[in-house]
Parts: C-alpha cells; sequence; structure tokens
DNA sequence: CGTCATGTTGAACCACGTCAACTAGAGTGG
DNA sequence: CCACTCTAGTTGACGTGGTTCAACATGACG
C-alpha cells in the first residue's frame, strides 16, 4: 500500500473503520492495509473511469475530490455524487460487469487501484469485511436517495441549502473540514451539473445564500456563517448519511 | 414458504435466479425457497415500512406494486423507485439500522417477511448467495442513478417517456408486460411524485405522449404504441438496469 | 500584457407551478 | 334504479422559478 501512510491514517482504512458496524480487529486493520495498491495521479477534470467500462479493478481516492456523473444524449452531464479522501467510488463494480456512470477528478487526485481478485480474497480471509464493504456501497445508495428528493423536490435555494450541508457534514466526519468549512474545489458549472441547474441560475442562488449571510464560496473555499440557519433552511435530516453519531442506540 | 408458489414459479427465487452472476445449483434454489417467510397482505396506498423504522426482518413482494418514497419537511413527496414482484425493497436494512425512507403500497400487495437473522443464516451456508443479494442492492441504487440524471436534465416530456421504458422494460423481463403492454396501477399524483412534477402537469404531459401516437395510459393500464418512438425520445439505454440480457460480453 | 477559464449581469422567454372550477366514474346506500 | 359521495382526472387563466442568450468582468497564468 501507499507507503506515505500508516495503517491508522490511511483514508481507506479509516473509512471503513469509521462506517463497519462492529470493531475491526488488528488483523483486519492490518489486511485492509495490506491490499495491494497501486496509486496513479490524475489532474483536475479527467476521467478516472468511463460508462460503458468493464473494469477489472476499482479504486479508492486517496487525495482530492471526485464526482460520478453520467450525460444524457442531448449533451448535458449530470453528477449524481461527490466522493472525498477515503471513498471507494466504483466498488460496484465488483459485482456489476458495466459500468453505468463515469467517475471524474475534480480536483487533482490520487487514487489506489486494487484488483477484485485481491478484494475477493480479502473476502474469504476475513468474512466481515465483506459486510462492511456492502454496507459502504448501501451508504453510497442512501445518498442517492437524498438527491432524488434534492433534485426533485426543493427549489435551487433550498437544493444549494441541501448539498452544502451534506458535504460539510460528510467532510467533518473524515476531519476535512472544521468549524462549518471547508475546501470545496469545484467550479458554479460543476455546481450547476450537480443540482440539475444552469451555470446561471447557481451564480445567482449563490448569492442569495451569501447576502442572507448563511454561507459564502470563494476561491474553493466554503464557508458556513449561520450552520443552523442553512440546516433549517435546507430541512437538514443527516440520518440518510448513516454516520454512526447519528445511528447512535 | 408461501404455500401458493413452486420453487421454480415463486417470485423473489425467479428474481435472484435472473440477476445471479452464476447459475443457481439445485441446493441454492431449495435454500432459498426454504427461507421462513410470513405472508401479510395490504390494500393500495398502505405504509409497509416507514422512514425512520429500524427494522429486524425484511420483505420480499410477492403480488403488487409498491415505492419507495421520502417526504420532505414542507410536506411534499417523492417516489424514489418503484417495485415489482420479486424484489426485496428493504434488503438494505441488513446493513443499515435505520431506515431512511419508506416504503409504501400502490396497488394491493402480499408481501413474504423474512427475519434478518434467517437471511444471514442463509448467507453462512450459501455463501454464493450473498454476492448475489448484495447485487441485487447495487442494481437499486443503478436505477437511482438514472432517476437523479432523468429527474435533473430531462424536461417533462422525454422524462415520462424514460420512467415508461424503465418499467415496461423492467416489467418484461419478469414476465409482467407483453408487447410493451403492462398493468400500471398508479393515479396521476403518485407519477407526480416520482417524477417530480405537479398532477397538473403530469396530466398534460401524458396527453401529449398520447396525441403524439406513443403510448395510452388508462384504467391502470399502460400500452406503449410506438416503442420506437418512445425510447429515442426518452434517450432509453436499458445498461443501467443490468439485466443479463444487456450485459451479454 | 494577452489569453483563457470562470464568474457575473441583464433582458426576454418558457416550462412548469398554482389556483380553482369542473367532469367522469366507481362505489354505496336507499 | 337513482341520488349521494368520493376520488381521480381534466381544463383554463395566470404567476413564477429557472433557462437562454449574449455581453462583460475578473483573475490566474505564462
Amino acid at each position: 500500500m501507499a507507503a506515505s501512510f500508516q495503517p491508522d491514517t490511511h483514508p481507506f482504512v479509516r473509512k471503513v473503520e469509521s462506517i463497519a458496524l462492529f470493531t475491526l480487529s488488528a488483523d483486519e486493520k492490518a489486511a485492509l492495509f495490506a491490499l495491494p495498491m497501486q496509486v496513479a495521479d490524475f489532474g483536475p477534470r479527467q476521467d478516472i473511469v468511463r460508462e460503458h467500462d468493464r473494469p477489472s479493478q476499482c479504486f479508492t481516492l486517496l487525495k482530492g475530490f471526485a464526482c460520478l456523473y453520467k450525460s444524457t444524449p442531448a449533451g448535458m452531464r449530470q453528477i449524481m455524487a461527490y466522493h472525498v479522501p477515503g471513498d471507494m467510488p466504483d466498488l460496484q463494480s465488483l459485482h456489476l460487469k458495466v459500468l453505468d456512470n463515469g467517475i471524474a477528478t475534480v480536483s487533482p487526485c490520487r487514487i489506489g487501484l486494487v484488483q477484485h481478485e485481491a478484494v475477493r480474497a480479502l473476502f474469504r480471509t476475513h468474512p466481515r469485511l465483506a459486510d462492511a464493504f456492502w454496507r459502504l456501497t448501501l451508504i453510497d445508495a442512501a445518498l442517492l436517495r437524498e438527491w432524488i428528493v434534492n433534485i426533485g423536490r426543493r427549489h435551487a435555494y433550498t437544493r444549494m441549502a441541501h448539498l452544502f450541508c451534506e458535504l460539510v457534514t460528510r467532510l467533518e466526519a473524515v476531519g476535512l473540514a472544521q468549524d462549518h468549512a471547508c475546501d470545496l474545489p469545484m467550479t458554479q458549472t460543476e455546481l450547476a451539473d450537480a443540482l440539475g441547474l444552469t451555470t446561471v441560475h447557481v451564480n445567482r442562488t449563490l448569492q442569495e445564500l451569501r447576502s442572507a449571510g448563511l454561507v459564502t464560496l470563494r476561491g474553493g473555499r466554503l464557508t458556513v456563517n449561520d450552520w443552523e440557519g442553512l440546516t433549517a433552511i435546507a430541512g437538514f435530516d443527516p440520518i440518510y448519511l448513516h454516520l454512526k453519531q447519528f445511528e447512535a442506540s
């Protein structure tokens, strides 16, 4: 695995640890860390995999932001999910032969490629990890459900607020946000593709959110100035993120 | 299991068989069929499970149509998926403690309840079935991705066309549609909730599709009069359904 | 100091929503 | 067999959130 990481600071190990419903044994952690991983670097706005690919490997994001997207025949793009370090955006390819979406970088990214066969071998020696990985894919699906609600039933203003709530909460959970502020390297065009809006309208909506004193987004950095207000407007209920902190009892 | 079914005609057994990437052994089929299942009946438009439930069992749809939905604080409803006989709409609850969505019947439904523990026991004795079940949840997630694109980037006319393409294709795959015609028991209000539109606009769009000679929907029955035309307008690419027929290498 | 991507603005337009009334059928009861 | 009711579907007039197009501003970079 990447020499630059220790077992306890490796983003993917931490991610699995943070979502597993059981406490990982030292052995399981070591096995995860020992997954043979080929590191690769990508610039911003590059495809990592494309729709209709038939990959024999999957990857984990070690550094940077990536997004999952599709294009319509009419030439429009829709982003369906954002991924942050520790995520494994194409884990689904383990059981779905053909990719039904592309994955692109947002910022420059470092990824770790893992052969499907290595993952399957891991599951054979450590069956509990298969459950944890399954749960990873189920949490991703839960986010997709909330995005459908967000795009289908919220206006631009509350929709954007909700997206920011989600991103800040997720980034805080992996230590990439403090005090409701985080790096957010996407352009307004990409935000538009994620929200099902146009660039122009994203721009105006962003200004509304700013002049309402809720958030500022400039220079690739998001600052939430009024977290209470933002979550109230968005109607943000973090249950769907299935973070352990919201799932207690 | 439900006395009224034989192993080879049981909707759920057929479903698992139809999506598994391997051929089920007689033993595996028998084990699936032998899952202890408690049958229950529901009238139309009833909740089967609710958001925030913490179920210790999941269920398969034996008869009827169901939908997965969420409500916003503003009181709007968004349907995120439709489910047909053979599906297991809340399989996710096996690894996610808290449900982040409700599931309601559309038409009268018969369901088969299965304890989580029984499913886990099944996986222990038949490990390959765990892979097949995982794949089930991944296919559901693939549909969610396409719905995001549909709602985010298509206009009412093409959006509705796409939904009809999906439903007809899925229903044909389980033998519930012939000649691009099938029962579709949902009201226009429910269609609106699925498409992120209002009832009024669904009504008008439906009339447009009909007067274009593409489909007719009346009395709970959908008939596609011009399949080529409908798929062309919708830009329908069935890859995302991950049916084996479209996945052949 | 020019170039290129990204962000910003204004004015016109339209897809879709809102409101409110009306119609059609499918039970139900007398 | 008809009146009563309830739900689903239909229609029209009007309002608006978001798009479109096109111009202009800004800032990073070489």
